[in-house]
DNA sequence: ATGTCC
């Protein structure tokens, strides 16, 4: 059994254990409540992650935490690349660059609650979703190396979408270094006609609400562009579908292959395989992996063309006209080289945050200039029943490499959720509680329940009290589509 | 998460 020791009311840690071949601590940010309805492995696959050469301060794990592929999801890891810092799969995540997306309109609840079910209707038909779901751009190969090196930026050059889009997505939609020549043809094969869908499992497009009782911040808000009771917003999460899945599945091999006989790395947990950052491997990883990060702002700039589309047919004025524009596109399935105070000294630090959110602090660069006084946007996606946040970064946040939570984090397995609802029912009750739900699949939809997730008010109360970001709106869901 | 086992 782990020895865990409480440091604050959020704040938990497993000490150092240099028997295990601990580097560092391990710390979990929760609330009692969430510790204690926490997966056992996270315990122990934050341990091993505390293993890692060249990790940095300490193996973290947000609020939302819960067991994995080797790191747990909530999973934060700084390596050191100038001390033998190593680049992780199983750190960053199969979904590179999974994230969210935050779109506001200018209407409000009562326009468009009278209109949801079309409007859901229309999204879900407009939106590829599913299992194995195409999109509508026929790309040559060629065409995708391109977007996989350009990101949004392609989709904006091919009439995809405004340059203020690209302006308020995370690496301004396309992360420098990406090499396509790094990524294998079954890679380019499955992402081929994969741009523009939303794909299956927690992915999902909701239209929600900001009411007024649930603006925690005016300024903050009404500087991210929420500034009417009842506005209606639009939210989406999704990431790099088959592409990042098979860049990952590719590098992981690799990876066992030169982890022990070339680099004389010994893990105990062979999903934690994993090779130094400043080897052959790591970088042709590094290089592969921001095209799956490419991929995934790509396929959200194309989702949201299609939102734009369907708003506009609905309602019938442009996209302009209902104000459709972004508030911000954040990642939260990434490894990314950042600077970090560690003591007295800066180091160049690998930020693995695997369903984990880059939350910078006001002035930081990196935070889109019209933000760069506020801070960071945070997009925390809740389960379709309950709620979602608009957050912000704040300088505490320093002592989590600026990462703080991604959604509501799992309680119960798939398996599990799937004996316990049945889809079409829950689409029933849900509609009865006002909230329009369309799926791909019943089972599917089952698996999402609210119930099978934590409480998203609790894990956002225990990042905000840890001092990781603060809260600036919660939005409620009025319609979902999901794969 | 994922053409949910090449």
């Amino acid at each position: 059994m782990l020895q865990v020791e409480r440091i604050s009311d959020t704040l938990w840690e497993i000490p150092r254990d240099c028997e295990k071949g601990m580097r560092v601590p391990a710390r979990i940010y929760a609330t009692e409540k969430l510790i204690q309805e926490m997966d056992e492995t996270v315990y122990e696959q934050i341990t091993n992650v505390a293993t890692l050469p060249g990790i940095s301060q300490y193996a973290l794990c947000m609020p939302d935490g819960h067991s994995g592929y080797g790191f747990p999801i909530g999973g934060v890891a700084a390596m050191d690349v100038e001390q033998g810092g190593v680049i992780s799969p199983g750190g960053i995540g199969f979904d590179i660059n999974c994230g969210m997306r935050l779109v506001i309109t200018n209407l409000v609840e009562r326009e468009v609650k009278p209109r949801i079910k079309e409007l859901t209707n229309s999204l879900f038909k407009e939106v590829p979703a599913g299992v194995g779901s195409a999109g509508i751009l026929k790309l040559t190969r060629e065409e995708f190396r391109r977007v996989i090196e350009e990101g949004a930026r392609w989709c904006v050059a091919n009439g995809y979408g405004c340059e203020e889009d690209l302006a308020l997505t995370e690496e301004q939609g396309c992360i420098d270094g990406a090499d396509a020549l790094k990524v294998s043809e079954r890679a380019i094969d499955r992402g081929l006609n994969q741009i523009g869908t939303l794909g299956s499992g927690n992915h999902y497009l909701e239209v929600q609400v900001a009411r007024k009782e649930n603006v925690f911040d005016q300024e903050l808000a009404h500087a991210f562009g929420i500034t009417a009771p009842d506005q209606v917003v639009v939210m989406f999460h999704c990431g790099s579908r088959g592409f990042g899945h098979q860049v990952a599945t590719d590098y992981l091999q690799i990876f066992l292959r030169v982890m022990e006989n070339k680099y004389r790395i010994k893990i105990l947990d062979r999903e934690l395989a994993c090779a130094p950052f400043n080897s052959p491997e790591g970088q042709n990883y590094f290089a592969a992996m921001k095209c799956g990060i490419n991929m995934s702002f790509a396929n959200r700039q194309v989702i949201l063309h299609h939102i734009r589309k369907v708003f506009s047919t609905i309602f019938q004025r442009s996209a302009e006209d209902l104000g459709l524009r972004m508030v911000y596109d954040v990642a939260h399935n990434t490894a990314k080289l950042e600077r970090h105070r560690v003591g007295n000294q800066e180091r160049m630090l690998l930020v693995h945050r695997k369903g984990a959110t880059r939350a910078f602090a006001p002035g930081m660069a990196g935070v889109p200039e019209q933000y760069k006084q506020l801070g960071q946007p945070v997009i925390i996606g809740g389960s379709m029943e309950t709620g979602s946040y608009l957050l912000v970064g704040v300088p505490s946040g320093a002592q989590s490499f600026f990462s703080t939570a991604h959604g509501s984090g799992r309680t119960m397995s798939r398996t599990k959720a799937r004996k316990l609802w049945r889809g079409q029912k829950l689409q029933h009750d849900l509609e009865q509680r006002g909230i329009y739900v369309r799926s791909t699949s019943w089972a599917g939809l089952a698996e999402e329940a609210g119930s099978a997730y934590k409480d998203i008010d609790e894990v956002i109360h225990a990042a905000e009290t840890a001092g990781l970001c603060k809260r600036v709106a919660r939005f409620s869901p009025i319609g979902n589509i999901k794969g």
